[in-house]
DNA sequence: GCATTACGCTACGACGCGTAGCGAAAGCGC
DNA sequence: GCGCTTTCGCTACGCGTCGTAGCGTAATGC
């Protein structure tokens, strides 16, 4: 980010090794301890630094182990396959192999319980977690409306408002079944859920005024 | 539980009340301090017991904050409304109501956290929350079957994998909604999701077996 | 009463937290 | 090259929590 020639800064550069390699004893520690037994001394030691220079960098706990886990997201990406159905099959299951990896389950959980009580800690997940996977749903969703799939939205708060639930129901539905359910999103499951989303949210004719 | 005749339990009962006091105090700490800052010396200050008494009934955190969400949702029920959407509106506004309360959003989480890493927790998780909301999930769709607004499932087996996927949909999407989006579940964002949902699994003509 | 179990209280070692202070290293501008 | 600045590794420290041991006391069943 800040590297090599951050205007006028002077003094010793940080070590960019030193982020990455503390990031990655942190997924380790995450594999071997979870997350209640992962102390920032042994995080330390794993990435080779010492534990001020961790504490130089993060402000504990709850920080670093978002920017370790954010970085398990960056694989997340929406290739073109051909149909809407498809595409949302392919991003339900790049979710769910992110979710099945440990460093993930016990991690990612975690620090949004966390967030509950830090807003602050909130806003850092949503920037660098829950924003790359929503964008997914609006890259989706346009991609749709140019092959007709789904019809074009002229009032943008609804359009906004209709995104924001379809990702709500996609994560929630992956992250329940993963972590709360234990059971694993398999190609079966998702087909079955990418089935029920989809037609719920096509084959909306007119709206029931009896509800 | 084992209350008052424990079938030749000699010696001085536990006290009832103890258990009681503990739990109320646990969620008071999880309104004052959170998850993380919940220290069991405290819960042991508030609850007007000895610390040690808390251990002996206890094995540690993580299964004391089980026990004391998990009466939030003791008051889970499912009146008939008349109609299938009207259920479903109204067991999710419920569920949302139990999320929005401060002991249930730090502490649900966390649990959840604890148990990617401790098949007991997960256990005592499932049999004391997770299945009491499943319940209504099957009584639901009995309800409504027999109304005629859902067919008759005759393969038990593909009826289960329904329920699994109803259960995590719903369950998720309030969840994510709640405690990751930070939104609250309103009786818009309810109609919506229940809107989608439905539509999704009445409006399924008929099985394509090329799955 | 007597055995049995739970309770309140105190004290303890162990451990992780987060910080301070030091000397050394690695950059930049001259 | 030389100084200035910032980072780094290391050690040490006070603090708080954990989980348990030990003791005397209280409450129940036989």
């Amino acid at each position: 980010m800040q590297s090599s020639s951050p205007a006028g800064r002077a003094g010793r550069p940080r070590s960019a090794a030193a982020d990455t390699a503390i990031l990655a004893a942190t997924r380790a520690a995450l594999v071997d301890l979870g997350w209640s037994k992962l102390t920032l001394g042994d995080v330390a030691t794993r990435a080779g630094v010492a534990k001020t220079t961790l504490y130089r960098r993060w402000a504990g706990k709850n920080e670093l182990v978002v920017d370790a886990v954010a970085e398990l997201f960056d694989e997340l990406e929406l290739p073109d396959r051909g149909s809407l159905a498809a595409d949302i099959e392919g991003v339900v299951l790049q979710f769910a192999a992110i979710l099945a990896r440990p460093e993930a389950r016990s991690g990612l959980m975690a620090v949004v319980a966390e967030s509950t009580r830090d807003e602050a800690l909130r806003e850092r997940i949503r920037t660098s977690i829950v924003e790359r996977q929503k964008r997914l749903v609006l890259e989706g969703r346009a991609r749709a409306q140019a092959r007709g799939e789904l019809p074009p939205e002229p009032d943008t708060t609804e359009a906004a408002r209709t995104a924001d639930l379809i990702f709500d129901m996609v994560a929630g539905a992956v992250v329940h079944r993963t972590l709360v359910s234990a059971e694993t999103a398999n190609g079966d499951w998702v087909r079955s859920f990418t089935q029920v989303l989809l037609w719920g949210l096509t084959s909306r004719p007119t709206e029931p005024d009896d509800g």
